[in-house]
DNA sequence: AAACGCGCCTGCGGGC
DNA sequence: TGCCCGCAGGCGCGTT
């Protein structure tokens, strides 16, 4: 269940060791994803051409290339992105493989076959479709409790599904709605439009905090998540609330209360968050 | 227009 | 033992 700051893991992880790399080819074990993957793309803009960066945008990894194209992965809930040797055994439910000049390989896992991969062509990723409805960077100056308000002030929704949307701000999982909720001290139940706004500034903060120290963890390991080389992340040791239902609240000992909100299991407080 | 619900997909754990 | 069921959930899209 990559999130952001499993994503951008991945990211950082991979970056050294990918950069001006060339891709000699890419093998498909698979025709389609989420969405259809089309050959012809990675035959006429990846193929023999040289990585220049790797950048990411909410819960996509992007591959830059020296020819100004760009491969656009999302790991979905069960995507592993990694580093092998030749001879490492291709594990099942390995999708596609990318040759590298030094003979490495990049591959692409995904049982659940929630991801997907496509290539953007030359100059064309500043202009994604995918990207085209995208929210704000969660870890950037545009998301500050200003935006936060114009976009809860008049929302009926529960605050959680609101941050959760990736119209309004990308990145943001089941996880880390609960965690930043926690810390706001805010009822993930509540309307948006009835926070308060202190209450909308504290989110703003705890969400950013909450990332940004997952990042530092490495992410969070509950089933799968592994680390371009294969490590697991340390953030669920600190989780405050996800997964501990009937467990006690971090704070005060209360049993932490579960429910469901848009379909997804709800993880707070009852004392703490009001 | 905003909000909600569904389907996609596989592995795993619990219950019997 | 082995099977079935429910759950995990990001995203696009259809419906209300």
């Amino acid at each position: 269940m990559p999130e952001l700051p499993e994503v951008e893991t991945i990211r950082r992880g991979l970056e050294p060791a990918l950069i001006s790399q060339k891709i000699i080819s890419t093998r498909f074990f698979v025709r389609k994803l989420r969405w259809d993957i089309v050959a012809s793309n990675f035959d006429n803009y990846v193929n023999q051409k040289s990585i220049t960066s790797l950048s990411r945008r909410g819960k996509y990894i992007i591959i830059h290339l020296d020819n100004e194209a760009a491969v656009v992965i999302h790991l979905g809930m069960s995507g592993r992105l990694g580093l092998f040797e030749q001879t490492a055994i291709v594990e099942k439910h390995t999708h596609v493989i990318f040759y590298l000049e030094n003979g490495m390989e990049l591959r692409f896992r995904d049982p659940r076959r929630f991801g997907s991969i496509e290539v953007a062509p030359p100059h064309l990723i500043s202009s994604y479709p995918r990207f085209a409805h995208l929210g704000v960077e969660p870890l950037s100056n545009n998301f500050n409790p200003q935006y936060l308000k114009k976009k809860t002030e008049k929302s009926d929704r529960g605050i959680k599904l609101v941050i959760m949307d990736a119209k309004i701000v990308v990145g943001v999982g089941n996880i880390y709605a609960n965690e930043s909720l926690f810390y706001s001290r805010i009822d993930p139940r509540r309307r948006a439009k009835s926070l308060s706004v202190k209450e909308i500034k504290a989110l703003e903060k705890s969400l950013k905090t909450v990332l940004n120290t997952a990042i530092e963890k490495g992410g969070t390991t509950l089933n799968d998540f592994r680390n371009a080389y294969g490590e697991p992340g340390f953030f669920q040791l600190e989780l405050a609330v996800y997964g501990r239902a009937d467990l006690p609240c971090p704070e005060c000992g209360t049993p932490i209360q579960k429910t469901v909100l848009g379909g997804r299991s709800t993880f707070f407080c009852p004392n703490c968050q009001n």
